[in-house]
DNA sequence: ATGTTAGTTCAACGATTGTTGAAATTCAAA
DNA sequence: TTTGAATTTCAACAATCGTTGAACTAACAT
């Protein structure tokens, strides 16, 4: 089924995807990488190009289903307005259910990929190009969707809105406890369920307020 | 005026400063450092103890201050509602608006503290440790004052609420230049005036929605 | 059997890492 | 001028870094 099978590759590729969202790109080494993934050094270069090769097919591996799916959320809320627009709520909801929907199938699969998109995400290094780089496609369609759901809006405003979105939403997907010490334990950064319903809600009444005249 | 006014020390801190904040801890080596900061590698270990040491001295330079001119401004918003309970907005506005009066002021001095922080934030690590370790005596001071401002709400949707603010407000102090890019030079990521007023809106509305029933 | 190819192992390379001890320098107090 | 402490320089340590080439094994086509 998947374009890619090789065994020793995909422990290379979940090795790595795991190292490097605890501790990023330079702060693990190959050896360590692959000591977890139970093969030779070597076998690093064989099927990869480099250190930096490694990384980027991490983060390609998984962005292509991800935008897709995404996209095709965002395609079933507006086949269901055929004649109206959607509302911010449901535009926003279509963005964010398909990373909670896989985050609940396959925790393990998918969160240390959020959180090596999260890191990235922050990294004034590298940071805007390369989440440019995997996501901007997507997310210019669910601008252009929220442009039409808020008529007349200043576009500033959208895209202040939609970098505030991204930043609550990569922060609650890193899943870095800082929640559960701050609550004292009310609140569970892996607790998916309770963020499933807040953040929607949260963020399109930010947008409303920002847009909305 | 300053406890500590040795300026290699200082050259150090700032020089480790900016590399820590560009390509993390990991990322930058003792001697990069010290040759950004025009002097002896050994130096760095007549003044710290380690690099971790170091990095440690980084955060701790500014974060007392930091924290103290936050307080203020909240107090000052509480003092001018004697009777009745400041709103949302003032209260996040006291949360915000000192890290964008710093940065007008020195931005070179305090953008790369604020690169850091954004990174450490949203590290799965040691991210939620460390955050809750600089932070938390303010947060949860801000998170009383919120309690107050909205009476009766769900303390889970508080902590919620807080945590998407801290999300968007660190994304948006990383300077990624991700929004420069999305938006295609609409916004940019330096335009502290373009923040300085959305922000607010759009988080305070977010809290309402959440928090109020 | 033979050859081909994909996959794996082993050993090593030069460079860089964090860190340290001892010598050299600076500079104010005595 | 001598003393002593604070600061800086120099040289080096073992360990680890990313990376590579050559040899070895497995499986399968001819």
């Amino acid at each position: 089924m998947a374009k890619d099978m090789h065994p020793t590759r995909e422990r290379i590729l979940d090795a790595a995807e795991e190292l490097f969202a605890q501790r990023s790109f330079e702060g693990v080494s190959i050896r360590q990488i692959m000591t977890k993934a139970e093969a030779d050094v070597s076998l690093a270069y064989y099927h990869f190009k480099s250190k930096r090769d490694l990384f980027d097919q991490v983060m390609l591996r998984r962005v292509e289903y991800l935008n897709e799916i995404r996209l095709k959320a965002l395609e079933a809320v507006e086949e269901r307005h055929p004649d109206d627009e959607p509302t911010v709520e449901e535009i926003i909801g279509a963005f964010t259910q398909p990373l909670l929907t896989l985050l609940a199938e396959d925790h393990d699969k998918w969160s240390h990929y959020y959180q090596l998109i999260a890191q990235i995400n922050n990294s004034p290094d590298r940071g805007g190009e390369l989440m440019s780089r995997y996501f901007d496609p997507l997310v210019s369609r669910f601008i252009e969707a929220l442009k039409r759901a808020l008529p007349g809006s200043d576009p500033a405003d959208l895209y202040w809105s939609y970098h505030f979105l991204s930043g609550a939403l990569t922060l609650t997907f890193a899943e870095t406890g800082r929640i559960d010490n701050l609550s004292g334990g009310v609140c569970k950064s892996t607790d998916i369920a309770s963020v499933i319903d807040r953040m929607p809600a949260f963020l399109a009444a930010g947008f409303h307020a920002l847009c909305s005249k």
